[in-house]
DNA sequence: TTCATTGGAGAGTGTCACTATCCAATCATG
DNA sequence: CATGATTGGATAGTGACACTCTCCAATGAA
C-alpha cells in the first residue's frame, strides 16, 4: 500500500499521515526503494487508534507516543504492559501547581481507597500513577469550590467505577492474542469514556425531568 | 472588593480576570467611580466556577458563556434551565465531518434509548441535543475502529449512567435555592467526569490485576 | 520523455487561553 | 498637594499544539 492509499482509505491526509511519521506514531513502512515505501493493514490498524487516542481522547501527540511505545513494550508481560499503556494516559489538566486544599484531597482519596480495599494493588493505584494524581486534582478542585466530595459522597462512583472495569475488561477479553488485548484494553478505556460521560448527561436529564417537572 | 481582592482570594491573576470580565465571564463589578469598581462574594464564586469549568472541565470560553448565561436565564423554569445549561457543556471533539458508520451509530443510539424508554424525555435525549450529538459521535469512532458497541455492549454503560445519575442528582439536591441547585448541577457534571474517569481507570488496573496476574 | 509521487525537512497556520503593554483617570499616602 | 500605585479599557503579543504548506531531489509510471 502507498502513502496515498493508506491515505484514501483511513481518511487522513498524507500530510498528517508524514507528520505521524515523523512524529514516531505510526512506524515507518517497509522500504521499496530509495524513495518509496510500502505500509500494510497494521499501518492502517494503527493509524485509526492514533486518530481514535487524538481525536476522541484528545490526547497529546507526544502522550500517544508514550501510550502507543508501552503498547509494543515485549519486555513486560501483560498486565503491565496494559496497566503502563492506560497509565500513560492523561486525565484532566491538572489545577493551579500550588497546594490550595491538595492535602485535603489527597488524603479524602487515600481514604477513599482504603475503604474499598484498593490499596494493595501496586499498578496504577499507588500514588505516583497519573489516574491517582487525577483524582487527587479533581477532588482538590471540588474541594477548592466548596461542593461535597466526602469519601461518602464518592463512594458510589468508585462503586460504579468497578462495575464498569469487570465491562470494560470482559469486552477486552473477547480479544484473543495478548497484543490484541492490549490495544483493544487502551482503546476501549479512550473510546467508552465520551459513551459513559454523554450518558451520564442524558440519565441526568431524565432524572431531572423526573424529579423537577410536574406531569 | 477590589480587583487585586478579588484576584488575590482567588488566586487569578487580575490580567485574567479583566480578561473574564472582556469575555462575558464574570458580571462587571459594581462601579464606584469612574475608574474603580467593587466586586462581591458572588464575582468570587462565580470566578471559581469559570475557573472549574475551564480548567477541570475544558470548557472552551465561548461555551462557558453560553452555560453561565443559560445559569442566570430567570425565564425559564429549574428542569429546563438545568438542561439547558448542562447541554451547554460541550463533550468530546467532533471526528471527521463526513458521515462514515454514522449512519450506524445513529441506529444502534436509538436502539439504545428505545430500549432502555429513554426515548420519552425530550431534553438531552432528542437528536438535537448535545449529548446525544456527542453519544453518536463516540460510538461511530467504535464503529469505524471496530471494536463492539452493540445495543447490549453499551447497555451496561447506560445503566451506570441511570445510577450515577441518581447519585448527581442527589447531591444536587442538597442545595436549597433552585439557583444554588443549577449552579450545583452544571458544577458537578463537570467536576465529577474526571473523578469517575480516574477512579475507572484504577478499577480497571484492579481489575486487570486480578484477571491477568499470577498471585 | 514527461509529469506526478515519494520521503524528508523546515517553516507557516489557525486556534485558544491567556498575558503584557499602554493609557488616561483617579485614589491613597505622606 | 505632590507622587506613585491602581483601575478600567483597549490592543497586541505569547506559547502550546496539531496540523498544513512548501520546497527539494530522486524516482516511478504513462
Amino acid at each position: 500500500m502507498k502513502l496515498a492509499e493508506l491515505s484514501e482509505r483511513s481518511g487522513v491526509s498524507t500530510a498528517t499521515i508524514k507528520y505521524y511519521l515523523r512524529e514516531g506514531l505510526l512506524p515507518p513502512g517497509r522500504r521499496v526503494t530509495a524513495t518509496r515505501s510500502a505500509y500494510d493493514d497494521s499501518h492502517l490498524q494503527r493509524l485509526r487508534l492514533v486518530r481514535a487516542l487524538i481525536q476522541v481522547g484528545r490526547v497529546p501527540v507526544a502522550t500517544a507516543r508514550e501510550v502507543l511505545a508501552a503498547l509494543e513494550d515485549d519486555s513486560l508481560d501483560h498486565h503491565h504492559r496494559l496497566g503502563i499503556a492506560v497509565g500513560a494516559l492523561p486525565g484532566a489538566a491538572e489545577p493551579d501547581p500550588g497546594a490550595p486544599a491538595a492535602d485535603l484531597a489527597r488524603h479524602t482519596v487515600d481514604a477513599l481507597l482504603s475503604r474499598l480495599n484498593w490499596r494493595e494493588g501496586a499498578h496504577a493505584c499507588g500514588p505516583g500513577s497519573p489516574a491517582y494524581g487525577t483524582l487527587v486534582d479533581a477532588v482538590g478542585a471540588l474541594v477548592r469550590l466548596n461542593y461535597p466530595c466526602a469519601v461518602d459522597d464518592l463512594l458510589p462512583y468508585a462503586r460504579a467505577a468497578a462495575e464498569l472495569a469487570v465491562t470494560d475488561l470482559d469486552l477486552v477479553e473477547r480479544y484473543d492474542s495478548p497484543d490484541a488485548q492490549v490495544e483493544a484494553a487502551v482503546a476501549l478505556t479512550v473510546l467508552y469514556e465520551p459513551v459513559l460521560l454523554s450518558l451520564r448527561r442524558i440519565a441526568e436529564a431524565r432524572e431531572s425531568g423526573r424529579r423537577f417537572t410536574s406531569g
